[in-house]
DNA sequence: TGCTTGCTTGGAGTGCACTCCAAGGCCATA
DNA sequence: TATGGCCTTGGAGTGCACTCCAAGCAAGCA
């Protein structure tokens, strides 16, 4: 009836973990404590992110503590690299509100992730700028330096 | 006496600045709200970079007001770039410090800016990983969005 | 002479993204 | 039964990089 009957069971519509090394046999549920170790983030910043809304519904066990799923990591990989471009946390749950939404926001996440592609660009054409700048620079510190050890030994 | 004459009565050390194109004919003395224009940083921002030891000694009016030079331009050029990587102010201010130091920091800039040189590239690394990431999730949407439109018309 | 504009200062305030705290529940091992 | 470890919560605190404020000075101009 939709695009992808798998999609609305889907924390992101179009996961395809690439780098699902992280996860034993065939289990699907993780302690926070193991989320840590995943990730490398810290339990107060999982904990805040699901108070931001940043995350889905986090599952609990019986006695209430909260068990991730492979989707939820998998989840937590593209903040994670979102976040590394720069990206304010108050898009991410933006795009996290998208899609509890449902199908009809594709249009909108589409967009959304459009201009981040372009942010992304440039961000990685200003650093090149810069990697040009340093360059510039370490060359001539060592050519300083070598022509400082040469004066030395004249 | 040293490896460069010149080296001491500059800011940096090896200045040679790529975009001189904001500066008019022959002077070499702008006022703050002049610098905010060429950089895009606040008045406040300038002044707080005075404070915290980021910047060279600025020139000054009769009536106390700032003066900058085209060695300041190009210094906060430099600092620009850097902060565009991610570098912490507290580092910058470390380098500047180098600066002021004399020629015998050379060794020790050399190495900072080495370290940041490898920062840049592990940044543009992980920014190239993110866009191969949203490429394959902007090529998911389109394509859902394109059956999403065929549907609605068959 | 007063008004406006632009600048000065030290210090206080802001927004973001965490980061930590106190108080307490659950459960396994000694 | 108690000790330790891991977890829970709401709310307060932190660090960074600005960002703003109030009070005041100097210059240009009606």
């Amino acid at each position: 009836m939709t695009v992808m009957e798998t999609t609305s069971t889907r924390t992101d519509s179009c996961a395809a973990p690439p780098n699902a090394h992280r996860r034993p046999n065939g289990q699907d549920s993780y302690t926070i404590s193991e989320v840590v170790a995943f990730t490398g983030l810290t339990a107060h910043t999982l904990r805040w992110y699901e108070r931001i809304g940043l995350m889905p519904h986090i599952d609990r066990s019986h006695t209430g503590q909260r068990r991730y799923s492979n989707r939820d990591l998998d989840w937590l990989d593209l903040v994670g690299k979102l976040r590394l471009t720069g990206m304010p946390v108050a898009d991410m749950v933006r795009y996290a509100e998208l899609v509890r939404e449902g199908d009809h926001t594709f249009t909108e996440r589409f967009e959304l992730l459009e201009t981040t592609r372009r942010d992304v660009l440039s961000r990685i054409a200003e650093l090149q700028d810069t990697l040009a700048v340093l360059d510039r620079k370490i060359s001539f510190y060592a050519e300083a330096g070598r022509a400082y050890e040469s004066e030395k030994a004249g």
